[in-house]
DNA sequence: CTGGGTGCAAAGTATTTGCATGAAC
DNA sequence: GTTCATGCAAATACTTTGCACCCAG
């Protein structure tokens, strides 16, 4: 597993450091994260973290595609491993947010939108309430 | 015009002061802009503007439905008056933001979102480049 | 009038930067 | 050994708050 990571990270070309490891580690498994999250998460493995690490590697973990911003409406942004294209559900109760299989690009291949602009990414976030909280 | 904006702050329970005016007019012309476009285009007028003023402005029209966040990937967020439900077109070049009518009802007609989410709505952000910054 | 908005200054929060040290490769 | 990451402290940027005064309704 974190063999994986190191990899992953120099294929990057990012250095392996622990940190950049608990960053990856911490991504896989919780799915996506803000920043804050990610500080309270590690600063248990380091008792030295520092904030500035964590913004730095965020940065850098995104100019190189390791990682990816995900803006999420009325709430902080949370950061996730870079995969596949997917969208994203957003539970506005508790905050609770999960990947979907939605890739609208071939669709928009199929049915071409009427504009000038030549597309190269869309964003889309579905927010309503998670199952959980559709019961409570 | 401005009576407009007066009747349609009263109707979202603002009061209409000059400086909500201003901005209900600002977003009016330029379609969405920034906390810093908004401050910097209203002090022309206001010489005594403070920056906390939009800042409290912008809030509470929102919570009152009278303008809208958009999240921009990249980008500071942006606020626009609401209208009915759009995407939007990011130039990833110059910035440009264009409002685009996208209809996804048949997409989803075709590939049924496979969730226990109930969802509310959504958001959807297009970029690429403008007709101008694709030939320069 | 009266409630609520404004500007200002200060406080609070978030993010970035510079630099000396230390670790990855 | 060389390059680059880390942690710390300081600086900067961003946003919110409290309060006295003023304006919209």
């Amino acid at each position: 597993m974190m063999q994986d990571f190191i990899h992953s990270l120099r294929e990057h070309n990012l250095k392996a450091t622990p940190q950049r490891l608990a960053i990856s580690a911490a991504l896989y498994q919780n799915g996506h994260m803000s920043i804050d999250a990610l500080y309270e998460e590690l600063i248990r493995k380091f008792d030295s973290l520092s904030l500035a690490t964590i913004y730095k590697n965020i940065h850098i973990m995104i100019e190189n595609s390791f990682i990816q911003e995900v803006k999420i409406p009325h709430a902080k942004s949370v950061y996730e491993l870079t995969k596949e294209s997917h969208s994203h559900l957003v539970c506005n109760s508790c905050g609770l947010i999960e990947d979907i299989a939605v890739d609208l690009a071939p669709y928009f291949k199929q049915h071409p939108l009427k504009t000038t602009f030549k597309i190269e990414k869309s964003e889309l976030v579905l927010s309503g309430f998670c199952s959980h909280c559709q019961n409570s």
